[in-house]
DNA sequence: CGGATTTGACCCGCGC
DNA sequence: GCGCGGGTCAAATCCG
């Protein structure tokens, strides 16, 4: 994991404004800063000047030149200048014309505080749309990605079969055919012959088309004459067909598996359901077999026919568990307090995808070797396991379980154990990437890590009374880390040592209070003790 | 009255 | 082919 430190500077120049992001990376030790220059029509120009990053050509300062299509408007009427960053990061400004009348400066400067808070609300909403546009496209190029590996494939896999039957059993053979690449249990694809469904990787698109290719399914089978018409083609016409239908295939393939790929997250709750910021409708409720307490169906509400969709149900075993399943991506955006969770079970996700594509590659879907049994993730041991012996592949996130062998880990109450066991293995794995200890497991070293962040903000949004709690917590257990770590460090080097701790340790200490802060804005009083 | 929830019916996939 | 279980729909009902 890569711990950074940003600091972030604005400036002017004749001819645009700038933006100085300096950068540390803990890890690697270096520092390197870019400059990003925002242009009168928009679009920004990153600068990295000599911070360790080159060119396919090894020069050092790589320029980089983002279209963003977005026509950013930077207030330009600041008059002032900037001072360095003094006394840990307290910003000075300073007037050109220096006002004798500190009243007056006083309400010059408030005015211009008051005028970056707007600007700052108006760029960080900016971001929120970037940041989605970012995450839609990434989808996207995902999709085509996969489309391209998948109409290889295909071709080389199955240069000549035919995909039809003339005898209308085309479903029974696009099982089959999915059955050898998937395996039995992974050949849940939806193929109720929606083979006119566009091939635009619009991901929205295609969950709206899924929803109403489930809708048409449970009011007919109307769907079926697609497969009716394209039976009475010629076969030649239907083998020119059948690439382009594998393609299809293969596509649709991939999107539902990436629909269905499947979030659950388990946390200690009294109430019905965990408050995730999203906006849910109930659509449903069954009694599921093996459990006593029913299991709610509902979809969010946020969106025009946003596609996700969320199972809610208590655990058989211990009633205080609730088990929250996320289903789909969200089409919309998002607001703040939503994002917790969203990021987490949206990094699950990809990571449950990326991983499913990665091992074989004959196989570019689920990698039953890997997930045939429930399997616990690098990094976080106990606290997120994948398993694909479930009709979707799903990873579960365990908010629940304490972990770990720190006999120092104080419990602040019954209810706040599953946290504390959760940021004690957070803080664990950012200290060990520190300290570089703890090599993650090769076997799974194309998995990407779930963003350790993103899982404790989700912790917190699903129990947020325990936020203060688990800061005071934190500050105690990081205290006594750096304080078992200062003695084991003065031990072999007396001197100089004092600033690597505090890097890594300051890290640590800024990143669970900045984590506590962002889901609880009441806390942000919380000092670095 | 409109939106949310409840609940029985229905559909589909799967195993036998 | 049949039964089972999971998931969804939509009419009925509830609620603010």
């Amino acid at each position: 994991m890569k711990m950074e430190c940003h600091s972030y500077e604005i400036g002017d120049d004749d001819e645009h404004q700038w933006h100085m992001v300096k950068e540390m990376d803990f890890l690697q030790g270096s520092t390197f800063s870019s400059k990003v220059v925002v242009g009168e029509d928009g679009n920004m120009e990153v600068d990295n000047n000599g911070g360790g990053i080159r060119d396919d050509n090894g020069d050092d300062d790589l320029k980089l030149k983002i279209d963003t299509g977005l026509k950013l408007q930077v207030a330009t009427d600041f008059d002032f200048v900037e001072k360095p960053m003094v006394n840990g990061g307290v910003e000075v400004m300073k007037l050109h014309d220096e006002n004798p009348n500190a009243k007056d400066e006083m309400a010059v400067l408030k005015e211009e505080i008051a005028r970056k808070s707007v600007e700052n609300q108006r760029l960080k909403t900016l971001l929120d749309q970037v940041t989605s546009s970012h995450q839609a496209l990434q989808m996207q190029i995902l999709t085509i990605r996969q489309h391209q590996h998948d109409q290889n494939k295909s071709i080389k896999v199955h240069p000549t079969e035919t995909l039809m039957n003339n005898d209308g059993t085309m479903k029974e053979r696009k099982k089959q055919q999915m059955g050898q690449f998937l395996g039995p249990r992974q050949a849940i694809i939806n193929i109720d012959g929606d083979d006119q469904r566009s091939s635009n990787p619009n991901l929205s698109e295609n969950y709206r088309d899924d929803q109403n290719s489930n809708r048409n399914r449970s009011r007919g089978r109307e769907d079926h004459g697609a497969i009716t018409t394209k039976n009475s083609m010629p076969n030649n016409m239907q083998r020119v067909g059948s690439i382009a239908s594998a393609t299809v295939q293969a596509q649709e393939a991939h999107e539902v598996t990436m629909r269905k790929a499947r979030v659950s997250v388990r946390a200690r709750s009294e109430a019905n359901m965990i408050s995730d910021g999203c906006q849910w409708r109930k659509y449903g409720q069954k009694m599921a077999k093996g459990n006593p307490w029913p299991r709610a169906y509902y979809r969010c509400t946020m969106g025009d026919s946003c596609p996700v969709r969320k199972q809610v149900q208590r655990c058989a075993d211990d009633r205080s568990v609730l088990i929250t399943t996320y289903e789909g991506h969200h089409n919309h955006s998002l607001p703040p307090e939503a994002k917790p969770m969203v990021s987490t079970t949206t990094s699950a996700a990809s990571m449950l995808i990326a991983g499913s594509k990665s091992s074989n590659p004959m196989d570019g879907l689920l990698c039953p070797s890997i997930f045939s049994q429930p399997t616990a993730l690098p990094g976080l041991p106990s606290l997120a396991t994948i398993s694909a012996s479930a009709p979707f592949p799903t990873i579960t996130l365990d908010l629940t379980r304490p972990h770990g062998n720190n006999t120092n880990m104080p419990n602040v109450n019954t209810n706040g154990l599953g946290l504390m066991g959760l940021m004690q293995q957070l803080l664990g794995q950012v200290h060990n990437n520190i300290h570089g200890s703890n090599e993650p497991n090769r076997e799974y070293s194309n998995l990407p890590l779930i963003d350790p962040i993103s899982i404790a903000k989700a912790a917190l949004a699903s129990d947020p009374n325990l936020a203060s709690a688990l800061a005071t917590t934190i500050s105690s257990i990081i205290k006594g880390n750096f304080d078992s770590h200062n003695n084991n460090n003065n031990n072999n080097n007396n001197s100089n040592n004092n600033s690597v701790h505090n890097s890594g340790n300051g890290s640590e200490i800024s990143m669970a209070n900045q984590i506590v802060k962002d889901n609880n804005p009441d806390l942000s009083n919380i000092t670095e003790n």
